[in-house]
DNA sequence: CTGAGTGCAAACGCTTTGCAGACAG
DNA sequence: CTGTCTGCAAAGCGTTTGCACTCAG
């Protein structure tokens, strides 16, 4: 799991903020609903359940979570995206490569290797150094792609 | 010159559609402002030599320019940002990554060489078939990053 | 002439904000 | 208790659309 209701609590108390259950709900429901939803998506479903909550709060708490850095969020086709922070199998937040199907459009996560080569080349050849961490890269996955 | 008075009215009649002073004005300022320009800053920069000329005006033509295959958009950072297609140097319309630098915001571009590797690579490895041509790469230029 | 293109103004979707009341700590 | 957080409603932002009129062809 990636939060425990107990360590959550812990965080967000240490951050000097308080833990409501609008936020656990929210948080719950984007750890549940698997890495990139969109805050309609997200929305939907946390007021479907829980009408009371509204729309305003949701923004503020993935806002929130993600100053926390326990959510993260992405731009990816002009829309906005979250998804649990460190959601790439391993705990650590290194890798954050997204690949975006233009045909299907799921969105995967791939790791690293390739990427620091390319960064690598980039930095020589442009003195660029590029923030590979927060990569997104439009194409058609091997579904799309094969048929 | 990227484009001249006389191929744009060639290459929009063709099209089957009309040449308006408006559309040359907006074309001409983009083309003069050089590449990555916001509709914000193409809008105030027409409209205050051209007040006659509206918004909306602005977004149609950049769509159609962009239908045209004229103008190329991007979406950077949650922003929409617009240039002269083949702006790459090149009169070939191949390369066209965004080397976006997080500190002073400008937009590079960068040729394709690594690229290529890099999604012979992911294609080998996810069987994804990453859209190279677009890519957008957020980090620090040299200046930004030197100091 | 005629339809593509324009300006205007209003609608749009998504996101943010101001406020009074509610509740976690 | 106190200050954070909530819900509501309204505003904001960039973009799109419907309309009657205009003008390029």
């Amino acid at each position: 799991m990636t939060h425990t209701t107990h360590d959550l609590a812990a965080v967000v108390h240490r951050s000097g903020h308080k833990l409501t259950p609008q936020r656990q709900i929210i948080l719950d429901t984007l750890c549940e609903m698997g890495g990139h939803v969109t805050v309609a998506a997200l929305y939907e479903r946390v007021h479907g359940r829980y009408p009371a909550i509204d729309r305003s709060t949701v923004y503020r708490a993935l806002d929130f979570f993600g100053e926390l850095g326990l959510v993260s969020a992405a731009t990816i086709g002009g829309a906005a995206v979250y998804e649990i922070a460190g959601a790439t199998a391993a705990g650590d937040d290194a890798a954050h490569h997204h690949l975006v199907c233009l045909g299907c459009g799921h969105i995967d996560h791939a790791p690293g290797e390739a990427f620091v080569a390319f960064a690598a080349h980039l930095q020589a050849a442009h003195g660029f150094a590029a923030d590979v961490s927060r990569l997104t890269i439009e194409g058609l996955c091997r579904e799309c792609n094969g048929e």
